[in-house]
DNA sequence: TGTCGGGAGTGAAACAGTTTCGGTTGCTGT
DNA sequence: ACAGCAACCGAAACTGTTTCACTCCCGACA
């Protein structure tokens, strides 16, 4: 409905200068960059290649894309939202917001300038601000697993914490006590929701928490390594490692098995999985899978359909289940402290 | 410089009608649709917004796009086309062709419909046809990871013979004569360089090829479950495998590990890796290591420059090397057949 | 046989956004 | 005081798409 042209005769302007402002040209005057910018806001401006509505949603990073360091979780979250975006006849483009977003520029105008309707959008460490910003200037756009308070901002995660719980009770219904955690060094709501189901398995189980099991570091497989290492090397070796992202799982497995370490003999192991990696290893790896293709379909889905509703104002707040699947690298706790190690690999002796 | 009134006065029609045709839609005489359409391709008309000119390229899919069955191909892939645009200020479009293009379209239209102006292509199965006739239409493409004889289609691929050839040198250096071959069961030049490069090693060596081992699978983890299993129970079975994919590779690694039988020390594996997933895996995999992520730097470049600069006629053949990298899954051939196979564990006891 | 109706095909016009060109305004240096 | 320049902005020109109305042709029916 709204146009550069009526937008153009509302404000007692012309519409060179409203399409000047939605394409960041310099030279507009700041008072009235303001006020085309707040009547485009308020009206839905939705961009327009001649008569038709243009029918594009991207997927949108901070900064590099589709990044391999947390596993499988970007593929199989693009899988997903392509799937979403069958219904409604959607096209997605892939936008690295920094590097194309002049600073100068609303997010609002980037997105339109790109020809965007809607966008979905990824939590790194240092974007949170940003995806609120976005949030408050109305454009339509979802958060994919992130959890956010700001009442604008819509996501949609998958809640971790009752399969966590479920992991930990698992390893402590097989006689673990010293059950180590390896935590991506992130405060996103999805590791608060592991780190919580950690501290609350272990204390309903009357165990007190251990500083000396629990590690941050980043998601990459020589983390895992070094969980490994330090976790077997204490003085009382943790039994059983919950390792709350991809990558580091694998650095935990792989260590193990160089250093002649038993999984699950010595050591029981559960990660998290974004996809089918849990089942390319062996042994297969008890984890808490979460399905990242279903993510990313629902806010394909919930995006499309608020835009073509026009209903915009409501807000999504949904969190799909994960599930626990425990599988070849769980096991009964040894029974005594893990003094004989085998044959290969660095000892500790002790 | 061609608009859709430039097209239509030449041809003495309305712009309607052009656009019309453009769209596809139904309502035009054909011999109408023909004339502009031929027209079309002879002035190379590319699509505009306004009087700006759209910078979006295309990475098309024949159906599902981003499959995770080529394990890490697909991401690694997309992640270099990123970079690869980041010079030329062009956008990304994630686009499936079969689902979305009308099937009394051409190509060309269902790309300009789209605001396309250049698309990368992943060749797969049976989709040659397709991409020989969009390259034949004259617009601007590029195949990625795969090899034409037509003229007219462009491509940029990763050599894998002189790798291949490598590996399978390799093994034969370690003293392997009984080496099998496990084939992705495409016909597509990729896989037709592995299987030429174990041929003329094998025969460089003085030994023939057994056709007993030598399988054609579909690429995924149970194929190469299905391969180990085959290859360990012949009354002469292999010493060394040579997998031409990743998924096959890990199957084979998996199903060993599974049933104790020690790698490298009973068999030798060696597989392809299209990005780090070798590297996650313990021990290490041997293998032909492709760069998807500069496959799909390289097609990006050479798209938008060829899109930028006009000359579409120059034809793009280019052919980047792989690597092999001798890791931890190949070792010296048993000395004798291994009638004794261990319960568990990767210990072969010297 | 004449006429009416409807569908196929098309163009003019209206509408969508962007850019170019030129003009106004105001400030600054001489 | 005036020339010059930069900031700002609108009319016009140009892009593509859709709507509406018109023509033409063919078949059905009185």
């Amino acid at each position: 409905m709204a146009s550069v042209r009526t937008i153009a005769s509302e404000l007692n302007v012309s519409p060179a200068t409203v399409s000047r402002v939605l394409n960041n040209h310099p030279d507009v005057d700041e008072a009235t960059r303001e006020r085309v910018l707040s009547r485009i806001n308020e009206l839905g401006y939705v961009p327009r290649i001649g008569r038709r509505i243009t029918n594009v949603i991207a997927l949108a990073y901070p900064d590099e894309p589709v990044r391999s360091e947390y596993g499988a979780f970007e593929p199989a979250l693009l899988s997903g939202i392509m799937r979403g975006l069958e219904e409604q006849q959607f096209d997605l483009n892939l936008l690295r917001i920094r590097r194309d977003k002049s600073p100068d520029e609303t997010y609002t105008q980037f997105f339109i300038r790109k020809g965007i309707r809607g966008v979905v959008l990824r939590c790194f460490r240092n974007n949170r601000s940003t995806i609120c910003r976005i949030a408050a200037e109305g454009f339509p756009s979802i958060v994919v697993a992130a959890e956010f308070d700001e009442p604008q901002v819509n996501f949609i995660r998958a809640d971790s914490y009752p399969s966590s719980r479920q992991a930990v009770e698992h390893l402590l219904g097989l006689g673990h006590r010293r059950i180590a955690l390896a935590m991506h060094n992130v405060s996103d709501s999805d590791h608060a929701d592991r780190r919580r189901a950690y501290d609350d398995a272990l204390f309903c189980a009357g165990l007190k928490v251990d500083p000396a099991l629990v590690m941050e570091l980043p998601a990459s497989l020589s983390s895992g390594e070094q969980v490994l290492d330090t976790m077997m090397g204490l003085d009382d070796p943790a039994t059983a490692i919950f390792a709350t992202n991809p990558m580091t799982t694998l650095g935990i497995m792989r260590r193990a098995q160089e250093r002649g370490i038993d999984v699950p003999g010595q050591v029981s192991v559960v990660g998290v999985d974004d996809s089918d990696v849990r089942t390319h290893v062996w042994p297969r790896l008890s984890a808490v899978t979460q399905d990242a293709s279903a993510l990313g379909l629902e806010a394909a889905v919930w995006l499309t359909q608020t835009i073509t509703s026009g209903k915009s104002r409501v807000t999504c707040r949904r969190t799909i289940a994960t599930d626990f699947e425990a599988n070849g690298t769980s096991g009964p706790a040894p029974e005594q402290r893990p003094s004989r190690q085998r044959s290969k690999g660095p000892q500790s002796g002790g």
